[in-house]
RNA sequence: GUCCCCAUCGUCUAGCCCGGUUAGGACACCACCCUUUCACGGUGGGCACCGGGGUUCGAAUCCCCGUGGGGACGCCA
């Protein structure tokens, strides 16, 4: 009531102008705890976090909510640093960085969380039972039996939580049962730390998924019973299975960050991606710069529902932002990829012929993924030959001939450039009063195995005459 | 079971707040065009306001009830 009274003086003394210099910058957090996995509703709660944060020029705190001291670990703590620095969310607060407010572990924080609890017991708020420290809600108590949980209740007579949500507007919930603030074996619960620590760290706006609008109500009687002034809350739409009922969890594949970073998935489209799941810019807009995607994003433009997980939207996202890379960077992309894929003998290919094979590729392939095998005879003589589509290409008209034909011509051709290549294979078509394509077919087929691949003047200039003649030679021994 | 949240094409969504649109875009799908295979791209097509009541001259839009989906009900976070 007094921090009330003085919040009501304060407003009638003071000029708006002056209230806003008071009021701090906004100060968000992610909180993940260390699993060992970095899921995608986390990253996409990070990016929201982050995304205001930056759009305000407020302060991204990053805090490690590490109380069960069972399932910690560096190694897992490390999995969290690196997909938030893949996905380009640096934090302004936290580990490494430090800050005002630290530790930023919670798992160093216990002596602030002592402080805390003697606050509560101090004001009676607080009690012990079997072992465990209870939060004491206020208002006459009475004994219920729960049908559903099977025991016996004591339900407290209190008026109900009033959430003031930046997305969902006004929820209210009836927080009726005292519960655990601190485990009978000494340590703080999530409910307790939480809040401890966004009164601590001074966070203006609690961005999080909606899984915790219904634990809401016990932070709010937390924070009341500190006195603490109530932040904005923001409860994001979950992330739902692309298949099934249920929302995403660490099992459904797609959801782990770290299967796009092994996929060679570019992490501005990832982001980009992410950033339209429950929220876009109104209008027609999609692919965004992330500058675009800060400039805009809002907390009351984020949408109400679930969001279903959508691989293909998001593998032609990553499509478009592959085509469009520069050079350099598609190709130390693409080396990255076929590093973790282990493409040996494309690895071991001279740099710059890598580079031009990988470029020749840039316009057609669909994800970094596939490039190793779609240029894998690149780096071979001894590739496969596709036994579909040979039967298919060696039915129609007469390859063979058409092969002699092609070999003949190539032996003496230009291979300066694809041009040059193009004009005396079309010279040649001219002169048997063919065309392009019925040279194409069985000249792909013999040099790659395939009826897929880059342009073939451009396959055979990268190739060169001599493996390009070694291969045909080969192709007609056999067929 | 109780409580909380949500509801437009198969999917992500615009439109909803401040009622009047041929209900728009993207992914996926189909067809055609381009083309030197495969892609990219272009054009076109099919595909949606969950149901029922109200309010109103008029409802995707406002209200209520159903139904459906999701979440929370731990000494997990």
């Amino acid at each position: 009531m007094g921090t009330g009274c003085f919040l009501l003086t304060f407003l009638t003394r003071h000029k708006p102008q002056d209230f806003l210099i008071t009021m701090s910058q906004v100060r968000v957090r992610f909180a993940p705890s260390p699993t060992g996995f970095f899921h995608i509703g986390s990253a996409r709660t990070a990016l929201f976090n982050w995304l205001y944060a930056r759009h305000t020029g407020g302060v991204f705190v990053l805090r490690i909510e590490d109380t069960d001291q069972a399932r910690n670990s560096e190694e897992f703590l490390n999995v969290i640093y690196d997909s938030l620095a893949w996905l380009g969310m640096s934090w302004d607060e936290g580990p490494k960085v430090g800050g005002a407010c630290g530790p930023y572990r919670q798992s160093e924080r216990a002596p602030i969380y002592k402080e805390y609890l003697q606050k509560l017991l101090d004001a009676g708020r607080a009690y012990e039972k079997d072992g465990a420290i209870w939060f004491k809600l206020l208002g006459e108590r009475s004994e219920v039996f729960d049908d559903h949980r099977k025991k016996t209740v004591t339900k407290v007579a209190n008026t109900p939580a009033v959430i003031d949500d930046q997305i969902r507007g006004r929820v209210e919930r009836l927080e009726d049962e005292d519960f655990v603030i601190f485990r009978s074996d000494g340590n703080p619960v999530f409910h307790f730390v939480n809040v401890v620590d966004d009164i601590a760290m001074k966070i203006t706006h609690v961005i999080r998924g909606e899984d915790h609008l219904s634990n809401t109500s016990k932070h709010v009687e937390l924070f009341k019973a500190f006195g603490a002034p109530m932040p904005k809350f923001a409860h994001i739409p979950l992330i739902l299975k692309q298949n099934g009922p249920g929302k995403m969890s660490k099992r459904d594949q797609g959801a782990l960050i770290e299967e796009y970073q092994k996929k060679g998935y570019l992490p501005e489209a990832l982001v980009n991606f992410l950033s339209l799941l429950g929220w876009n810019p109104g209008g027609d807009r999609e692919k965004m710069p992330i500058e675009e995607i800060i400039r805009l994003f809002d907390l009351p433009a984020v949408n109400q529902s679930n969001a279903r997980f959508d691989d293909k939207k998001l593998a032609h996202m990553n499509m478009v932002y592959l085509l469009e890379q520069p050079a350099d960077r598609f190709v130390s992309l693409a080396r990255a990829q076929m590093e973790r894929q282990q493409a040996a003998s494309a690895l071991a290919a001279d740099p710059a012929y890598l580079r031009e094979v990988v470029l020749l590729s840039q316009p057609k392939i669909k994800s970094l993924e596939e490039l190793a095998t779609y240029t894998a005879y690149f780096f071979t003589e001894d590739f496969a030959v596709d036994a579909k589509v040979r039967d298919k290409v060696m039915a129609k008209g007469e390859p063979k001939a058409r092969l002699a034909e092609l070999a003949e011509t190539l032996a003496t051709a230009d291979f300066s450039s694809d041009t040059a290549i193009e004009e005396a294979i079309k010279a040649l078509a001219t002169r048997t009063a063919l065309s392009f394509g019925d040279y194409q077919s069985v000249g792909r087929l013999a040099v790659s195995g395939t009826n897929v691949g880059p342009s073939l003047t451009g396959m055979f200039r990268v190739l060169g005459r001599e493996r390009v003649l070694a291969r045909i030679a080969k192709f007609q021994a056999t067929a």
